[in-house]
DNA sequence: GGTTATGTTGAGACCGGTCTCAACCCGTTT
DNA sequence: AAACGGGTTGAGACCGGTCTCAACATAACC
């Protein structure tokens, strides 16, 4: 290779010493006036500048990355960025990211601890300045302590984590689910079933400890609501593993039968799609034949016949709560960790119903 | 400052040189054992990887980046992460992106041309390999230039830009629209609206050139349908820049009044989900007063009442090919470019009927 | 035994910026 | 005229890796 260095296609980058060439000056003018900082003469800037301006300069982020430790880059990693949740919470964090002159390196865990393990790993190895995860597990927090480990910021969203003392954003979760599924019980639903994707070894009951503090949070709240309304062995209502199985397969299961529930919790609204595509295809009517509600207030759930009642939350803020702790930690805020716990609210719609025979 | 190089929280970096100094060898073996590159004994090689796992050492992508010239990170610029059709596109990237060792930098346009600017100035900047854009603007391509004067490759995706000559993976749009508004025509209707929420400086007229490919490309299927059915002045029929009214105003003006339409095409779900709205709102029926037909198989199309028809794109595909292409070129493929092109298809519902008057 | 091939190692340049420090210029002060 | 001070400039180290090249050891060959 007698080329000094290339790239795709051969061409040379424009560096700083070129353009200082150019301008007849030395390099550390030119990186002066090129980078904006100390002390140029305004004749040398102007001339250094229109060098740049000639030859095509571009900055190398880069390099200025390993001088000065800053990358300007934070990192996310979401479940899925398909899923509107994490849609919305990460355009969120990208505007105030934005706003701030930072950039957000996205990846995806499929809410795999493993895949999350070599994400954090890789964005740790990019030196992003800090890091925002919706953590696969509350509980197993390795892969958080990892970025602790590496004096790396880190900002929770949606999620907690225990023992691990850094800043995160979440929502009322427990007392939401609590709420909503009052509704249910206050109509007189007493075979109520609470739905959620999450993967979990065994079958639910008192003592699981559920790895995502979200949904852990949400089945709380629904267990307060049936004991308050004095319905035994409550913990028995709660359905885990429902990818496993598949939503429409688990809530047909869950709608037929002599033991079928009467009305449906859903932890997200894309379970809460799958309960009102099976509820179609068996035939039932909601609200006549079952009373369904779920949390987040996605597009469907306003058009659907009959609209779905659901807690919304503020996920933009979210998103753009969290990226703001993060810079703010990056900028050096060394105030002890908090939690931020963001309202949820009630949109009522006509999903909500007494039962048809009491249960 | 006595301290050599610190991160935020005053902790110094692990560095080859440290690990090779822990390992009594030299910095050349200790970063041959720890790149997996270069000849090294498997003893010394153990050494330095235990000295290197005793010390906690992190490689630094930056620094490597920096004298191989390789980042392994790909800029994708969208118009909007929130938008679903954005979403799932970047999820199809990202996994091809992800499998093949590459991360992902995402920014959002806002279908903006400065903003895009912008945003592809940092991700040049940040040396990412190779770009993946949907172009806010066909037209105008001095952003996408941009990029190809830099030498990095580049890849669009939705939509084309005259003139620049790059890779790019798009829907066969025209041919879709013509499909779709064709349903409409063939039931009988003769005043049918197009809508866009795309910006644009005047009303629509058939010499107006359309900054976004794709919409282009409907309009000119949508405009096919109705002179195939002998409507005339088809053009202005087509109505754009939605967003600054507003998505349910202007079809609420487009549903009233003596002149108002009997049917709508809207150029996404979004749109769709607007007229919707509109329509119940004025307490129309759909399909009985209203026939309505969207791009887009989004989750509420399928689940609202009636169904929606519409007209499906490969949205994950469009991203992973996108990325397997621009992938391709990053690792030097020249082959000259190519644009793929891929298939649409009609998922039918109960949206379309005859009008009621005959129009 | 001398030469050649092969494997392993170390020294040091390099990527493209930032930053420290010394040198210098020129006007002002004493 | 000498000393002082602010504003500019240049030389060169540095960030943390990769990579080239030379040195050296050992094995294989004639």
């Amino acid at each position: 290779m007698s080329e000094p260095a290339a790239t795709g296609n051969g061409r040379r980058e424009v560096t700083v010493s070129d353009v200082a060439v150019a301008a007849g000056v030395s390099k550390a003018t030119a990186a002066r006036a090129l980078g904006d900082y100390g002390a140029v003469s305004d004749a040398v800037r102007d001339r250094v500048l229109g060098a740049a301006d000639r030859l095509g300069y571009r900055p190398n982020a880069l390099a200025r990355t390993m001088s000065t430790g800053r990358s300007n880059t934070l990192g996310i990693v979401v479940g899925d960025i398909e899923n509107p949740f994490f849609a919305q919470a990460t355009r969120g964090a990208a505007d105030v990211a934005a706003a701030a002159g930072f950039d957000l390196i996205l990846s995806n865990s499929d809410e795999d601890l493993e895949t999350e393990a070599k994400a954090i790993g890789v964005q740790l190895a990019k030196r992003v300045d800090g890091l925002l995860v919706a953590s696969a597990s509350s509980v197993e927090t390795e892969n958080l302590r990892s970025v602790v480990d590496a004096g790396r910021p880190l900002v929770l969203f949606d999620r907690t984590a225990q023992g691990v003392e850094v800043d995160s954003v979440i929502a009322a979760n427990r007392s939401g689910a609590r709420e909503l599924t009052s509704l249910l019980v206050d109509a007189g639903h007493r075979r109520v079933a609470f739905i959620s994707t999450m993967t979990h070894p065994t079958d639910f009951d008192r003592s699981a400890v559920v790895a995502t503090s979200s949904v852990a949070e949400r089945i709380e709240g629904f267990l307060d609501a049936l004991t308050a309304g004095g319905i035994e062995h409550p913990e028995r209502h709660v359905h885990l593993n429902a990818r496993r199985e598949g939503v429409e397969r688990m809530a047909t299961r869950l709608l037929t039968g002599p033991e079928a529930v009467t009305a449906i919790v859903a932890s997200d609204s894309l379970i809460a799609l799958g309960v009102f595509r099976a509820a179609r295809e068996l035939g039932l009517q909601i609200p006549r034949d079952l009373s369904l509600v779920a949390f987040d207030d996605a597009d469907w759930t306003g058009v659907a016949t009959p609209g779905i009642t659901v807690m919304a939350q503020p996920i933009h803020e979210i998103g753009a709560e969290a990226a703001e702790l993060l810079i703010r930690r990056v900028r050096g805020d060394g105030r002890p960790p908090v939690t931020r716990v963001l309202k949820q609210h009630l949109v009522e719609r006509q999903s909500v119903a007494p039962p048809a025979s009491p249960g």
